[in-house]
DNA sequence: TGGCAGCGTTCGTCAAACCGAATTTAAGGA
DNA sequence: TCCTTAAATTCGGTTTGACGAACGCTGCCA
């Protein structure tokens, strides 16, 4: 509220790239996409193109099919070159040593990050192309066991674990075991 | 169900409320508003009404003319304390379904936001006193069980929950097992 | 090489959102 | 009481978004 209401972009094109970036990380083709939002194909591949102007009910079911409030499609992200390494970071304990906590990463002023759960189950690898420039993904493990990071380097992650990595560059996600969950931060400036 | 995030109510009818309850506040006629932001007084009234489906293009223009946020006429207002508990997201799926995600919280421009995780043990309580105004907290309880929030309203959390409340208040955090960790993303204004 | 299947874009058609004008409702003021 | 002014709601006409079908494109397999 106490920001600045008249976004400099076009609604329109925020929504399109939004709409393309969503649909990426939810590795959903534009057809499946359609369909389960309840659309036409030819109206989503408007969208994504930045033709045209949806009305509310159609962005609406396109965030429910997304999983992501529909203010996350209108409001633009920002990308920002911030790439943070932790997991070696001690934890530090109060007296009683009953609370402890480390931070894992400082965000910047004006950087946006949503945050996800993450369900993957082994036999199947999930790519990523880049996405926007300087965005930065932050993974926690919560259970079993994940390789990820980028394409040419990914990490083996054990319960506990993190790792942060950029995301403008092609990465991947591989459950190595069953029941494999995990936290995702995407950070985009 | 309290999913303010994911599958808020019929978004015409919220339109429909903060457009009358803003224009309200404005000080602003029907008239008045629709001339401000280009719009035929007709169209305004058939959705102040709940009645009709307007682009974004109208509805930016609207948000324009109000002085308001686009998000601030289709969001609806945020409860003090949120849970979802795990499972209750729906997590939105690949074909192949090894891989999903759910949005638990979307990040504001120009917000901050820190990643910690966290380790306690029962037998002790931590608190917290009220930090900065706009400050909230996000939780994800990663193992063992957790009460977490407000000092007046806690809740307690069972493994994949999500909990984020406002750190404007006093707080807590209780381990009720032991090996209990959490991830916290902290996030300021 | 040909055929098949899935993905995304382009093109007419139709319903609906948007508009401007007329109509109704509300509130004073003499 | 009647008249005047302004606000808000309906009422046809036009523009445009959403839909479905058809089309190009790409990768895969026999």
């Amino acid at each position: 509220m106490s920001e600045t209401e008249n976004t400099p972009a076009a609604p329109l094109e925020t929504i399109a790239s939004s709409l393309r970036r969503e649909r990426d990380r939810a590795g959903l083709t534009l057809t499946e996409l359609a369909k389960r939002a309840g659309i036409a194909k030819s109206t989503l591949s408007q969208l994504e193109s930045g033709t045209g102007n949806p009305s509310v009910e159609t962005l609406w079911a396109l965030g429910v099919a997304l999983g992501v409030p529909f203010s996350r499609l209108v409001d633009p992200p920002t990308p920002q070159v911030r790439v943070v390494r932790a997991g070696q970071v001690p934890i530090v304990r109060s007296e009683q040593s009953t609370y402890g906590a480390a931070l894992l990463s400082s965000g910047e002023s004006g950087a946006r990050r949503d945050l996800y759960v993450l369900e993957l189950e082994p036999g199947g690898v999930r790519h990523a192309d880049a996405h926007i420039p300087g965005s930065v993904e932050h993974v926690i493990l919560t259970a079993g066991r994940l390789l990820a990071g980028p394409e040419d380097s990914p990490v083996e992650l054990e319960v506990g674990d993190y790792v942060s990595f950029s995301g403008d560059v092609p990465h991947r996600y591989e459950a190595l075991a069953p029941g494999t969950t995990a936290v995702l931060v995407m950070e985009h400036r």
